[in-house]
DNA sequence: AAGTTGTACGAACGATCGTACAATTAGTTG
DNA sequence: CAACTAATTGTACGATCGTTCGTACAACTT
């Protein structure tokens, strides 16, 4: 496909956004989106501090692009996987899959939208915004995979409440403590509310 | 008692360090602990910097100092009013009473203890040993209380977790989204899981 | 009264923050 | 080759950060 026009100039500069990307999604799972430095993520790129805020143009706008990346890592990592299935096995795979992303540390401070969420969700502006509305996405998909399972004994938004409650926790406890035994808890959690939800009458 | 010594200059700086706790508490629940300067804290108090700083030496101890009068207030909060109740009236007075300390907006940021964890989580130094400390704390409490229950049909550890993982989705969940009504979700489910937990067999 | 203690202050420190802009380098064209 | 363009750099700025220091003054002790 188009892929004809390849300026190196071009390519190198969107590589180098990548990078700046990756790592700085990495930093604010850890430190938060403002605990984010310009500065910082120069010096452990090796990389002039205007060269990265060249990039962006403003802060802001680095941690708008952040939430970006990491939104499509987390699309990578969580709902890509769980593919074409359907009903019961498509929110079961949603929500394992999510407990796997958080458990293998796929950013090194847990989830990154947890860190981020809390970080945020008391302010106001973009940043905020664009992590709000990702959440609400997320919450959706996990209700809409609950309203498609056949024979559904729950109200498909309080079981998705619940389950997304688990996950939540699972992964905040897990980092607060370094105790991995949490995410049994929530497996066990998730196990039995969808054992409730599905039980024939 | 014994409080017959009464210099007046320890009680005015005692009441001048009480007032900043109490401001820091309610601005780290927005913008974070890191977020909390000493500098701004001392504009909106119209103390000086130096003044600010002198009751606590380091940013460190201030961070620690804010932790600690926000546990005090949650035990005020929370904990107290649950007073001499046992069973399961115990355990549900704990857990509508952290509901409407979340609702009420004690802290503008919501819960104290939700903001701060998820900033501190992935970190290491004296401030998130004293938070994880104290969300233990919380969590060994519901544990308990959950165990005091009579004819309890579930494992305490299990149910406290599923328990705690409701109030804490409430709470972020209406903070990111200024949205009240998934209190009744989770007012919902914690009933739902007292009801299973405790029906006779 | 003189001396001591404790709180609060103002000024200044070096470091780092986000941001601006001109100069430079590297890659693409004619 | 020169002309052009996009990515990157160096330098500098004003603001704010946590911190240090010497000082002022009120309140207590003797």
């Amino acid at each position: 496909m188009g892929g004809v026009k390849v300026d190196g100039r071009v390519e190198r500069g969107e590589q180098t956004r990548r990078q700046i990307l990756r790592r700085a999604a990495v930093i604010a799972s850890v430190e938060g989106l403002e605990g984010l430095s310009i500065g910082r993520l120069a010096t452990e790129l090796e990389i002039s501090k205007s060269g990265v805020f060249a990039h962006f143009g403003s802060k802001e706008e680095l941690q708008l692009a952040t939430v970006r990346a990491a939104a499509r890592i987390f699309v990578d990592e969580v709902i890509t996987p769980a593919g074409a299935a359907t009903g019961l096995a498509r929110l079961e795979r949603l929500l394992d899959g999510w407990l796997a992303y958080s458990e293998r540390r796929t950013f090194p401070g847990g989830c990154f939208f947890y860190s981020v969420q809390a970080e945020f969700d008391a302010r106001t502006g973009r940043v905020r915004d664009s992590i709000a509305e990702f959440d609400r996405g997320w919450v959706e998909l996990i209700r809409t995979a609950a309203a498609d399972v056949p024979d559904l004994a729950a109200d498909p938004a309080q079981l998705a409440f619940e389950l997304v409650a688990y996950l939540q926790l699972a992964n905040a406890r897990s980092v607060l403590h370094d105790d991995p035994d949490v995410y049994a808890h929530a497996r066990a959690a998730v196990r039995a509310a969808l054992d409730r939800a599905t039980r024939r009458a």
